[in-house]
DNA sequence: GTCAAAGTTTTGATTCATCAAAGTCTGCGA
DNA sequence: TCGCAGACTTTGATGAATCAAAACTTTGAC
């Protein structure tokens, strides 16, 4: 049973490790974790003997399939916290990631399971992120960032949820997951997208950063 | 704010403190808490230091009026989480302490009163513990244990949680909070009581070590 | 090819919670 | 009053997680 110190690398590693399989450099891991560079190092040592994730020294770290497995049990946790917080206690879009981050150490297999059996075996969090089953298969995604997209009529699949203020900000103008709209225009250079919401109507701008968390299918 | 382990503290001192204030002898402490004496004496000075406790030594220590409101603190968020695990997440009547002793230390308030909030207030837990409300007032209640009970018609108010197969026992013969029966006839001597549950009209014993664990009152 | 900057590892400390075992009271019975 | 058993406290150590700062590699610039 790892700690939730443990389970916290794991998920940081997680979320840092791309599409190759280069190792993680420790000081990502610090600055993700909030954490000095002497104790993460230490940690992946520690983690390399428990055969949680490969230590090469001065190159970085990597999750082993152990590691990985552990990762996104946690992950499942997380997320399906988030969208039971969300579905059944209504709480704010916005407000449920730190709560899950604390609940996802704790809850017991048996009540992860009743909340999954509640939501309907939900594949996705409030954010539209997938929730690995209980295997630790994550459900396929077909979907490209918005921050790519050619003009069209496109769906919106997942929001990351890094960023609050965005957040809010498309939760007023009804872009959340499962939204619809059409992109009108994408201008490249100067990084504007030009946009309808089906529902409203309303047009809108946005910036290709913001755009950058937005994952869409096209319709 | 207080660690989980000086929460847990606090909740068994609650728990050990009976009516007087004597102070609460560090043996029994080290013994609800599964913890060596030295380790007790340890954590008193500082619980002591943080005004939390009196600690008296080769005496024993109690709970300061802010020991005390933080421990019913704990035991609000305990009872709560034990209810909604029965009622909302229809969890078992005996599976529900152990998962709850971990939440009490993560709950956020918001959520906490959600819960509240969901479950309408309520004044008791699953075993008929009185919930201490917000500002740590304990709801009165007009209840006696029922082995001091005379023959006549009584109602559940708790059941203590202690004893998981009493527990279990009681649940099967229909004896939960609120359920009323007949108390037949109580034999001082032989510690040995009748009684006639209404709902089911199945008669049975009770000895009275167990009935010692059932509040009761007149109906 | 050398050197400095950037990143990493090491070292030595700290905090929290804990134990085992040695030392110290305290009160009870003779 | 003495002695001793039992309860309590002290002491020294441990493990987990962390930091600050010194020491060490790389790497890239010139």
């Amino acid at each position: 049973m790892p700690s939730s110190t443990v389970e916290n690398y794991l998920k940081a590693m997680h979320h840092l490790s791309g599409a190759g399989d280069e190792p993680i450099a420790i000081g990502r891991i610090a600055g993700e974790l909030e954490l000095t560079p002497g104790t993460v190092t230490t940690m992946m040592k520690h983690l390399g003997s428990r055969g949680l994730v490969d230590y090469l020294p001065r190159r970085g770290a990597r999750l082993t399939p152990t590691g990985e497995a552990a990762a996104l049990k946690v992950l499942r946790r997380h997320r399906l916290i988030e969208l039971f917080l969300v579905e059944v206690m209504e709480l704010d879009w916005g407000d449920v990631h730190d709560e899950a981050e604390e609940l996802e150490h704790v809850i017991s297999d048996r009540l992860l399971a009743r909340m999954d059996e509640m939501l309907g075996h939900p594949t996705a969090d409030p954010h539209g992120a997938p929730i690995p089953d209980a295997d630790g298969r994550m459900p396929e995604q077909s979907c490209a960032s918005l921050a790519e997209a050619e003009p069209g009529g496109y769906q919106v699949v997942q929001v990351s949820e890094e960023d609050g203020a965005l957040l809010d900000w498309l939760s007023e103008h009804g872009l959340r997951p499962g939204s619809a709209f059409q992109l009108l225009s994408h201008d490249k250079p100067t990084g504007i997208l030009r946009l309808k919401i089906l529902g409203s109507g309303l047009e809108t701008n946005l910036g290709s950063n913001a755009a950058g968390h937005l994952r869409v299918q096209p319709t």
